[in-house]
DNA sequence: GTCTATATCCAGATAGAC
DNA sequence: GTCTATCTGGATATAGAC
């Protein structure tokens, strides 16, 4: 009873300091490339000392984790919260956007979710199932529009993911290929609803 | 005169045991990937102690700059070898399948090529040539078939560039991208040639 | 919770003998 | 050309005092 208030209040500001942590290796990583991630720098960059991080993180895979789940519950919690068109093309155009924005805005994030670029880790399970549900989410939205074909939707990520990949990689910051972004949608629908009509 | 066959021959050795050495580094990085590369094991690969690397390269950043060199000669010679179909469409299917298969066969070489991955390197001036003497190659034959417009040929990259993306992140070694080229060049011509009829 | 001290290990790189 | 020995500096992680 008398205790109870004050353990949370710890595990409120043990949450805090965990969200701090986090907050401050995705900077470094921005700056000096996920890979470049070390645990003295994200440490420093906190104010305390390198061992004190394992107060809250039992390793540095277990950073990169938190900053892989992160990372999706952003981009799930972006899906969900919008209102998405019900009309094939329209719905199209918007997700391209969405993405293709999402991607290009933080190139440490995109590097850490889609590419596999630090040698020895891979997200847990827990982790794993976030970037599911966010695959998920859309491929539901996108079979009410009519689009339920798995290979469709294959060539629909690579189109979206290559844009987000070239602008990253070879113009950071730049507009290159996001203000591709609509005709690469357009192109996809006029595709697929081409397909569709041949059929009939 | 006495002694110019012996440095040729010294020459030849020291080339040969350089291209030994980057042999090496592409074994291991497709086991470990790029950036878990040591030299410690390139040496131990090779049969030489670590301090010896340094007789044939000055850096290990020497090293994954001839390994970029390389890579982008091997692409390059393959292109120029190579007879391209003169009509648009064809071009554009011949020319995905050659880079989809290119970028999908060769984890870490796309990784080095194509992605940011390896925090403190960059090419070399000379290496980066190699790489947009690649671009500058591709542009010609596009123009020669009637695609000029830089913006096309960037929606072009991008598609590309997308379905090598997923196949080597998500599934390496398989075919769910690779098999969707073919369709995926089809819908980039009929969008393309579609534009230049609409001008008409 | 945070610290100091330390363990452990490994990296890339250099000096200089042979 | 290759070696041994070494420098220097970094990393992640643990033990245990406070």
């Amino acid at each position: 009873m008398v205790e109870a208030p004050t353990r949370n209040r710890r595990a409120e500001r043990h949450e805090a300091t965990r969200a701090e942590i986090l907050e401050a290796a995705w900077e470094l990583a921005r700056t000096q490339g996920v890979g470049g991630l070390s645990l003295g720098d994200v440490a420093r960059h906190v104010g305390i000392r390198p061992p004190s991080l394992y107060w809250y993180f039992p390793s540095k895979n277990a950073i990169y984790d938190a900053m892989f789940a992160q990372a999706n519950r952003q981009l799930l919690e972006r899906i969900t919260v919008r209102d998405w068109p019900e009309d094939l093309r329209e719905l199209l155009r918007a997700v391209a956007r969405f993405f293709v924005q999402f991607g290009t805005e933080d190139v440490a994030r995109y590097q850490l979710m889609f590419q596999r670029s630090i040698p020895d880790f891979e997200p847990s399970s827990e982790s794993y199932a976030l970037a599911l549900r966010v695959l998920e989410e859309m491929r539901e939205r996108f079979a009410a529009a009519g689009l339920k074909d798995p290979a469709d939707l294959d060539l629909w990520t690579a189109l979206v993911a290559g844009l987000a990949a070239q602008q990253t990689a070879n113009q950071p910051g730049g507009d290159r290929w996001l203000r591709l972004t609509d005709e690469a949608a357009e192109m996809y629908t006029d595709h697929v609803l081409g397909k569709k009509g041949a059929r009939r």
